[in-house]
DNA sequence: TATTTTAACGCAAATGAGTTGCGTTTTTAT
DNA sequence: ATAAAAACGCAACTCATTTGCGTTAAAATA
């Protein structure tokens, strides 16, 4: 569990206001393995906190570089905790994300290698997410 | 450029009815090297086809096997032609799309070699999408 | 080929995720 | 302690996507 002087420490690195919320957010994101959509962060608050705040913060958040966006293909807004070597316009995510099509959960798999490529036939790569659409072991089990 | 009766042919394997207006939009993911939003379809069939009909012929293409449907991060529809191997309820994709964070565009790239990993820490992995976030040719430029 | 059945189409209305405006409250700066 | 700036809650709004339903076109059957 993160303390709460290393939670003020990352807010103030990333230049973000000390809300009571903003902070349970954020252990949210720290507590989890996996990405988070608006709706399970929803659940979580269970309605004590407005959707607009809740869409705020995330935007908040990732325009700071805390969060990024994870591409879904459900149309939700879907976001995972940044690695500490990220930045606001630089994001570096050597991991890829399990889609799985039965539960349509996402999960972070951090140990999954890849071929670190920066140009392709003339396009220049930032960053790549890579999904792979298949089942959890919970849902292999049904 | 498609010839009439591989359409109809096309069609028939995947038990398609064959409408003029569904003919000519396979025709049109046919034609195209990049995955296609809504409103890039619609703006090809400037209103004289009605959205509902948009939305209800595509998601008749992709149950069927036809096309599928890829991730992206701003929450709108976006759909490919796949590949002959693919069916219903297999889909074995083997490029990566080049998402342009500048222009939005999405780009196929058929070329790009990646690991083709069946299993993963007890995960089943049926296919793979890879997202390649940077610049497209054309935005590097700018 | 004519007729029946089935599914696509067009239109309008509904849904629902995400956004915005604004007055109030909390946090940060002075 | 006070002023300035940003977050919050609430309600209203936007806009992509969906749905209901009567009409039309395609497929199946006689």
């Amino acid at each position: 569990m993160i303390k709460k002087n290393n939670i003020e420490e990352v807010f103030s690195k990333y230049g973000l206001k000390k809300t009571t919320f903003r902070k349970e957010l954020y252990i949210l994101f720290y507590n989890s393995k996996n990405s988070l959509s608006v709706k399970y962060i929803t659940n979580e608050f269970s309605s004590s906190i407005d959707k607009a705040s809740i869409y705020r913060a995330l935007d908040s958040f990732e325009r700071s570089g805390l969060i990024y966006k994870v591409p879904d293909k459900d149309n939700l807004l879907r976001y995972s905790l940044c690695q500490s070597e990220c930045s606001p316009n630089a994001h570096s995510h050597d991991h890829a994300h399990l889609l799985c099509s039965k539960c349509n959960e996402t999960f972070c798999l951090n140990d999954f290698e890849f071929p670190s490529i920066k140009k392709h036939k003339g396009f220049v790569i930032d960053n790549y997410q890579i999904i792979l659409e298949g089942n959890c072991i919970s849902c292999q089990e049904k």
